[in-house]
DNA sequence: AATGAATGAGGATTCATTCAT
DNA sequence: GATGAATGAATCCTCATTCAT
């Protein structure tokens, strides 16, 4: 019998075979048989450890969206200032999709899915990002940004890094243009909450 | 024969049914046989209009984009000063995209064209944005925004309303949560140069 | 377009081909691709004929219980006295059995539909079968034939042919054994109500 | 090493797993690995009481048909006269088809077995019906029975009973409807050679 | 003896595309 | 121009069988 570990070394094997296909070929030209071939796996292995394509897509989007929560918050200090840790989160999301290209482009694939589905990942991956909850919640009680949902400042500070992201990797802006400390600075315009400004 | 205003007719009823099925389902489940039957003609007629099912999703892409493009700049009027025509751009990308989720659904199931093909459809998106490029070039010039590059700008300021338009439409926010005029206050703060402001 | 008449033959022809490849391989080894071959079309062709591999078998087994029926029937003049019509059926029975080694073989191999659909298929045949059950009803009323249930009837008369035709067939008995017109006075007599006699 | 005993038990435990397993699905969705959990084996172990796939089928059919013919027998007292003998078998009949539906389900599953497999089983079963025979052969040297051969014999009196119990189990007949006394003299009709009768 | 993970050939089904009408 | 029946390659998935443990 396999161990628990080599079970999910195999998996995680062929979720990254996944995602590599993926973010190569897009859903078209995303062949079961081909995923078998990139993993080193035979076709029929795949459904030991999926139940079928489609349970396999979901889970990994879910292990995508984790990934990248993960690593938002990597070398996070949670004893900095807010500000600090701010920049810190937003310089991973800069770095993390700079990087991983594959997950970035791959991303997009899965807006198909069902949106029970997608909610339901998404929130989960809330729960992974306490820390940055935690963050945003202290600043606006502290009046240091302005008085906006999450979803809404997450979408004025992390998102705006993907899309950036995408843009570097298709080619249409290149690092000359895209100082990533002046993003950052205007993301922090954008939610910040300036003494003497009316919100 | 038909005359180039009833074929241009069917062309469009063939891209609308494509846009409605692929919001739906995505790619997977997006047949020729579905579209056919959607947009309510026979399967070989849809080869009349389009060489093959690539050609097809790729003159659907740029027609999603050009749509896009020309309800941003809907009702500017370019004799205002700079800030009221960039409320006006922001207000119409959030209604836009409020307003036509099938458009913002199927937007990313288009990321897996190949790169070129992507850029020369922003590249030509851009060109209809002539008054857009005129605004943040004026602004950027008259010291009002920041110095960064159109790009930059639009992954601050425009891009934000579609990722917030998939976020309510997913039920991850909804309206209460989502005052627009904040958010476009939000991101004209991002981009504006303050005065005694150190860029 | 097809004539519902063209589109009748091709249907048929392939539930023709349905039933050769079934009596010779049974369910193992029937397979839509070969079934396709033998019936000279396209595997994708069957599925414009039948939504999947079980609607053709439910289908095959309807068209195969219903040509049972009406080969019961034939030559059969309901203006002859009630023992005659009875030998008529018998024989009827006996020689298509005999003469169809393939719908006899075939018969069997349906057992493992769901029971609803078997019913259903069965009662269909017996309405096909009308003059058979008026011939039952009248002997019975006329104290010609035991009282008993017309499925009873059946199993005892029209069954054993079914039977023995599997034994022919199978080479456990040989014609010399069995001459039908024996059988079926020997069916009649299981069935028959005799004067004087006690039920 | 297991005891010749032990063996056997497994053995049959993967038998009657595999009738269980037939009778409810056929021969659609009777897999190996689907048997191996019903007997809660490994699917390996079964390659070590069968050779493969098709030796295990054969088995259980012969299985089958001689449990059906020990049946038969049960409680058949030899010296009894023959028209007892005769109603105890036929109540054997009766009854095991009755509360035995698996076995009579998965019957009509081993048609396509190549017919001398079946030719031999049956032949098989016959030297297990040893006293039938006896029976026939006595009752038809006795002029009590028509001169009819034994398979003929059998087709009118035994496998009524059989078919009888189909229908029974797929609702087409009920109790009410089935005496089996009423039915066992009707067979005994059908073969029984009457004083005075021209046969 | 027993296991069960892995295999990969084979089967069901879909679907882009063609072409005769 | 329009049709839609037919095609058959490609795809998803199953399953009998093996073999290292």
């Amino acid at each position: 019998m396999l161990t628990l570990e080599e079970a999910a070394d195999k998996r995680l094997l062929i979720l990254q075979a996944a995602l590599q296909l993926l973010a190569k070929h897009g859903f078209h030209g995303f062949s079961m048989k081909q995923l078998a071939d990139r993993a080193g796996v035979a076709a029929g292995t795949l459904y030991l450890y999926f139940q079928d394509r489609d349970h396999l897509i979901r889970q990994l989007h879910q292990e995508i969206i984790q990934t990248f929560a993960t690593h938002l918050l990597a070398e996070l200090d949670i004893s900095q200032p807010p500000a600090q840790q701010y920049r810190r989160i937003c310089h991973n999301a800069w770095t993390f999709c700079r990087d991983n290209p594959d997950i970035l482009v791959s991303k997009g694939q899965f807006d198909h899915l069902p949106p029970d589905v997608l909610r339901d990942h998404y929130k989960d991956a809330w729960q992974a990002l306490g820390p940055l909850r935690t963050l945003f919640d202290q600043c606006r009680r502290n009046r240091l940004v302005k008085p906006l949902s999450n979803e809404v400042l997450v979408s004025l500070c992390i998102d705006p890094f993907l899309n950036l992201a995408r843009k570097y990797h298709l080619g249409l802006v290149s690092l000359e243009d895209l100082d990533p400390e002046q993003v950052i600075d205007a993301t922090w315009d954008a939610i910040a909450l300036r003494p003497g400004h009316q919100p």
